[in-house]
DNA sequence: ACTACTGTACTAAGTAATTAATACAATAAT
DNA sequence: ATTATTGTATTAATTACTTAGTACAGTAGT
């Protein structure tokens, strides 16, 4: 059992948000390979929606191979670690290449993000 | 009169997307404090959607005080430069945020980040 | 065998976003 | 004065999302 935030905001649809909060678990590790994850109902309840919005998610989430459904015992997360690290670096490229595509947007040059960056590490001291 | 691409996904609502299409070019200085804007029609015709969803946009521009409406004439850019140049700033530490926080949630260390930035460096000369 | 839980499916209702089609008052341009 | 353009308002219809409620078949645990 995993105790998760699902800070949801009503801008975009609830189970596009869920896909993206219960895949980032997935990829994080908080779900490990093989792990079982709660019911449809148990993750709705948690979550305060409807179980067919969470079971929508579910359904989009299974598209990426990253979770397995054995019809009536439950759903795993996949025992490929592999493609498990593979859409964590996905995740992360695209994160990479849409924080430069704003601040190029927003007339940033690549030296001043660099420096905003270095003064965000010199803040909070490295780790 | 600018080119703009209007690049809509149906995620979200279109009326939010085109807020932050438009404050967007404000803020770069795509359309210049004082300067006068499309009209609602014509900015509606050119984005592809209807008249009454960009008027929306507007009606959510104007509480920032990004823009100014003369009833009858149009609508026109602030003069107020330090205003657009706070909400630029602001625009950009929350993408530097939002940037570190994902990657802090997909399990990046601080020190993969840095290395996937300098590496990003790398491949594109620093202009 | 029985019970509880699983994913799944279905219908109905409500809400928000979007489009469409008008219409009106005020002003700039002529 | 007249015309065209401006922002603005209104109503209706459509679509997508969400919730609610219910139901069914399969299986793990007992």
């Amino acid at each position: 059992m995993i105790l998760m935030t699902w800070k949801l905001d009503s801008d975009r649809p609830i189970y596009s948000q869920l896909v993206e909060e219960i895949r980032m678990q997935i990829v994080s590790g908080a779900y490990p390979p093989g792990s079982k994850l709660p019911s449809v109902r148990e993750l709705a309840s948690d979550a305060g929606v409807n179980p067919n919005t969470m079971q929508r998610a579910f359904t989009e989430l299974e598209r990426n191979g990253l979770i397995e459904t054995r019809r009536t015992n439950g759903r795993f997360v996949t025992e490929d670690g592999t493609l498990i690290r593979s859409i964590r670096r996905e995740l992360a490229g695209e994160q990479l290449t849409d924080f430069f595509h704003k601040m190029e947007q927003l007339g940033y040059q690549k030296q001043e993000v660099l420096s905003l960056i270095t003064s965000v590490y010199e803040e909070e001291s490295l780790q």
